[in-house]
RNA sequence: GUGGUUGUAGCUCAGCUGGUUAGAGUGCUUGAUUGUGGUUCAAGAGGUCGCCGGUUCGAACCCGGUCUUCCACCCCA
């Protein structure tokens, strides 16, 4: 019995222009990562349990996608686990590898491993899937695509500077204009925690602060309470729940709210510098605006925090993330590494440009030519022209068997192919061929022993 | 993981309160056009109504389960 193909829950099979436009992203990330001097490296799609779990909080721990071990795996449970019907513990002794769930953290293992053959600042880029056990939605995958720059062992403000500079060039390239870079600095979300007397409910409260926009200013005050803060505390922080205004006017605002924390005093210097180093470069076509309600990645990040929205307008979670990361490499043993790096999410960018229609038309363009077969004898003389063509890098081929020119033409038409070239009986005792322009309709007509012509022609229009 | 939503022709979707043979547009095939596509006209093919079970004389429609889609949480690219 021929059973029903399907594909898991979130994942997706990509057809040849979806590949095609894909890869068009890809592409321009790649070239850009490049320029700014990046290096390219992969690791494994799976790893050690052990190398992810508890790096992505309890939450993250939730979502990674578990390997079952190989063998008679449920024999080597003890029995009283094995009793329990503990999910967690059972897990851990039946699964040591784990799908990876994003490319950071494998990064940072890869940099402690090979410390010794990097040359620090080191800046790597790397392209890869990544998995996680999520409930699918819009623009949420259970496999998606991450595109990665870090770099590690380099405390200057001017990476992220650089990160910046960097974003701004890739959305500039693909088209996408006004994207707004959000940024944020986890050393503000401590010193107001501190100012404000809750340092131990860091999490608690920058998680509600981060949903600002989403529940309103009342909608958060209700859940730091619920979470325990006090309400004296919400309303020292209150300032921060209106705040507005032009980055400069923001930071002066957070400098004189933060003045008795160290802390929260540093943090604005570092955004500072940042917002005025890139005020003295200029953007392109992104935009950057201070958010002190962005408070992605808490887990790991402890200085700048980095997240790109989608212009104004399209509904769409972020596009990109990214931060600093003072330790990242300590849980693995390398200490006094820096880190900072940002995240491309290639499935929403995709998703963004086809809903804003910004993908070049050209792209799906997989064949420029087709020969059409009019028979054995016209159709040796077609492919020896069509090899003249591929020669010249052109796109071309022959259509393989010699039914009926309305079928060859059609499909000429559905594969959206710009030129096709007939060599019937006529043309063949002519010693010559038809170019049909297929956006026109028009036709001219070329000497075989001269392709050069048509190939003159055919670059100069494309 | 919690709550909801969706699934009918290759694609986009109609389908009344449960009632005979499940429709449209588009695409596909054939012909008008045996050497000219994208427009037009005519004819034709194409369906386990997501899957499994239940209720009923009778189920695309009601009920339960399951898978899938999308949405809100949670979290995140």
């Amino acid at each position: 019995m021929a059973q029903k193909p399907g594909i898991p829950k979130g994942t997706r099979d990509f057809s040849p222009s979806e590949v095609a436009k894909r890869n068009y992203i890809f592409t321009i990330i790649k070239k850009h990562f490049e320029t700014f001097g990046f290096q390219l490296i992969e690791t494994p799609s799976f790893e050690n349990s052990e190398t992810l779990m508890g790096k992505y909080g309890d939450e993250g721990d939730r979502l990674i996608f578990k390997i079952l071990n190989s063998g008679d795996y449920i024999s080597k449970v003890d029995s009283a686990t094995y009793e329990s019907k503990d999910s967690n513990a059972i897990s851990s002794q039946i699964s040591e590898k784990a799908l990876r769930y994003d490319l950071t953290v494998p990064f940072a293992r890869y940099v402690v491993m090979h410390q010794n053959e990097i040359d620090f600042p080191f800046k790597r880029y790397q392209i890869q899937p990544v998995w996680r056990a999520d409930r699918p939605q819009k623009g949420r995958f259970r496999e998606f695509y991450q595109c990665d720059a870090d770099v590690v062992g380099a405390d200057s403000l001017l990476q992220e500077v650089e990160f910046v500079q960097l974003y701004d060039a890739v959305f500039t390239e693909l088209g996408l204009k006004g994207v707004n870079i959000k940024l944020n600095n986890r050393k503000i979300l401590a010193g107001i925690a501190e100012i404000i007397g809750a340092k131990d409910k860091l999490i608690d409260f920058t998680v509600a602060l981060d949903k600002l926009d989403k529940i309103g200013e009342a909608g958060i005050k209700k859940e730091m309470l619920q979470k325990g803060i006090s309400e004296e505390a919400i309303a020292k922080a209150s300032p921060l729940f209106s705040l507005s205004g032009t980055n400069s006017e923001q930071l002066t605002v957070l400098k004189e709210l933060l003045a008795t924390s160290e802390d929260g005093s540093k943090g604005v210097e570092e955004l500072r510098f940042i917002v005025d180093t890139i005020e003295m470069l200029g953007l392109q076509s992104a935009q950057l605006s201070i958010d002190v309600t962005l408070a992605r990645g808490l887990n790991y990040y402890t200085g700048a925090i980095f997240e790109v929205g989608a212009p104004q307008g399209v509904k769409m979670g972020s596009i990109g993330g990214g931060g600093r990361y003072d330790d990242l490499t300590g849980i693995f043993g390398l200490k006094d590494v820096s880190g900072v790096g940002i995240s491309f999410g290639l499935d929403r960018i995709y998703l963004v440009l086809e809903e804003l229609n910004l993908f070049p038309e050209a792209i799906d363009r997989s064949l420029e030519v087709l020969c059409l077969n009019f028979g054995d004898r016209e159709a040796l003389a077609a492919l020896k022209l069509v090899s003249t063509l591929r020669g010249a890098g052109v796109k071309a081929d022959l259509y393989p068997s010699s039914v009926k020119i309305n079928k060859q033409f059609k499909y000429a038409n559905n594969r959206n192919v710009p030129y096709v070239i007939l060599i019937g009986e006529q043309e063949l005792s002519e010693d010559s061929f038809v170019v049909k322009d297929m956006i026109s309709g028009t036709q001219e007509t070329y000497n075989l022993k001269n392709p050069e012509a048509f190939l003159k022609e055919f670059e100069s229009t494309n």
